[in-house]
RNA sequence: GCGCCCUUCGUCUAUCGGUUAGGACGACAGCCUUUCACGUUGUAAAGACGGGUUCGACUCCCGUAGGGCGCACCA
């Protein structure tokens, strides 16, 4: 029982281990993780895996580790919620002793049919209490019954929800729901209730889906006598078109977004802004998120998930973090990053003191970590350089010329650096009466071998005095 | 079919009866510029529809339409 007087806020978030962390869970994840913190309490993690068919060992850790990568953290170990049957037994026991829960007799297929013919008949499809109160004496020989709750069939249950205000439903719409599969095995609402009651769980904060689920735990609530946590009901996230999720619209494991390049902090900043808001605030830190927190600011609206923003968000995290920080995070990137392992295996100490300098630049340009992966392509690549369609041109086009000018006073320049280059080079220019462009670009071309990259007199310090005249040598 | 929920620019949202309905992403246009970006300036862009209530509705109520969720011996 938990104390009456200021208990700590306690969440949780409960996932069922049947596939990857998905972006909704990830949300819910993180609402849960805000609020508790918030609130100076705690939240925990519950593996709901009662579904022995479904459960996989690949798919907890593909949730603890989507949880990891986004940083958010619960308190002590994670739950099992299948280690907790003999519990929920021993609950569903108690109701029926208490003549709260009734054994039912109906095989599957007696209830398909009742299905069946409720829908020819246009009825609504619920379990019709053949055995609610039939003498369990004329049971079927052999047959060996679930348990059902008895639930109250006339009046309603309300639900008291901070994000969806007071939902009533008509109790004549809830029907007596199986707590004990006719295999000794819990069901999910009943097992929720208990762990949570177990737990002492104060605050459940979950996705609307549940919301029907919430009026019948209530009854089990008060069946037992327990108090009921605050509820919080938050909407669904849907796809670009409105639609469920679908693998094209986002419904992928948060692996997927680790894969695609972005980072943690923006993918919380924008899964926050996702049917939750702070006024006009749009970019704020986590620290910030967990300040502001609250209920009352949860939509009760389904938002659609929105690739174009996370990805203008992400430009603003990847230009924001510091290089050395980025440089950390973007090598951490790599082992998830198609054809990131063999870029990985190729960065040794000079590399990596590579891609610091020309971090700045290349943070610049890109809105995910696989962009700026492939901008480091200059960097990577190795003599003779592979040009591409548009360099290749640019060479051609007076390019050669250009650069075959350009590199004695290169090779004199004393001070290799940035800005002395570019002081070397707009000598040049303006000595030949070029434009900058007419030299820049096919420096460029011969350079990286692209016609875009950071700019150019970066390039050219970052890539060292040695590499930079080989390549451009190479080009003649 | 039954129950519940939702509906402000294309998208995410602010507004908690009185605003020229604000911000952000995206779009478009300009500036900056060695490319690409970044940055910056500006433009277009919304209260689903119909009734009420009120001096006054995006805001409250009812209805309609559209959308979502739920209705398993899944969670």
């Amino acid at each position: 029982m938990s104390s009456p007087v200021s208990s700590p806020v306690i969440t949780r978030f409960a996932p069922s281990p049947t596939g990857y962390l998905h972006i909704g869970g990830a949300r819910t994840a993180l609402f849960n993780w805000a609020y508790a913190r918030r609130m100076g309490g705690k939240m925990l993690l519950r593996i709901e895996d009662t579904d022995r068919e479904r459960s996989t060992a690949g798919a907890i850790d593909a949730i603890l580790e989507g949880l990891t990568w986004l940083g958010l953290d619960w308190a002590g170990e994670a739950v099992s919620q299948y280690g907790r049957v003999e519990r929920h037994r021993e609950i569903a026991e108690q109701l029926l002793a208490q003549g709260k829960a009734y054994r039912c007799y109906c095989s599957p297929a007696d209830l398909d049919a009742m299905r069946a013919k409720a829908e020819a008949e246009k009825r609504p499809i619920r379990y019709d209490g053949t055995w609610r109160d039939r003498d369990p004496a004329g049971a079927p020989a052999g047959v060996r019954p679930a348990i059902r709750f008895r639930a109250p069939q006339e009046g309603e249950t309300a639900i008291e929800d901070a994000v969806q205000g007071r939902v009533v439903i008509p109790n004549k719409d809830l029907d007596d729901l199986i707590i004990l599969r006719s295999d000794g095995n819990p069901t999910y609402n009943l097992s929720v209730v208990v762990d949570d009651h177990d737990m002492c769980v104060t605050h459940i904060i979950r996705g609307v889906d549940h919301l029907t689920n919430a009026a019948r735990q209530m009854q089990i609530y008060r069946a037992m006598g327990w108090r009921v946590p605050h509820m919080s009901h938050i909407p669904l996230i849907h796809g670009a078109d409105g639609a469920k999720l679908s693998k094209r619209h986002g419904a992928l494991g948060v692996e997927a977004y680790r894969a695609m390049g972005y980072l943690p902090g923006a993918m919380r900043n924008y899964l926050a802004r996702l049917g939750w808001s702070h006024g006009d605030d749009e970019i704020f830190a986590t620290d910030q998120l967990v300040e502001w927190f609250n209920l009352e600011q949860i939509g009760r609206s389904a938002a659609r998930f929105d690739f174009a923003k996370l990805e203008n968000l992400n430009g603003h995290y990847i230009r924001h973090t510091p290089d050395a920080e980025l440089l950390a995070q973007f090598i951490d990137f790599l082992p998830h990053a198609e054809g990131g392992k063999s870029l990985l295996a190729q960065v040794d100490d000079a590399m990596m003191a590579k891609l610091l300098r020309a971090m700045p630049g290349l943070k610049e340009r890109a809105k995910t970590l696989v962009e700026l992966m492939k901008n480091t392509g200059f960097l990577f690549a190795v003599r003779p350089l592979a040009l591409d369609d548009k360099a290749a041109l640019i060479l051609k086009d007076g390019g050669r010329e250009a650069i075959a000018g350009l590199i004695p006073g290169l090779e004199t320049t004393e001070d290799w650096t940035a800005l002395a280059l570019e002081t070397a080079v707009k000598a040049h220019a303006e000595a030949q009466g070029l434009k900058l462009g007419k030299l820049a670009q096919p420096l460029r071309a011969a350079l990286t071998g692209t016609s875009t990259s950071p700019g150019i007199f970066d390039v050219l310090e970052v890539l060292g005095r040695e590499e930079a005249l080989r390549r451009l040598r190479d080009v003649l």
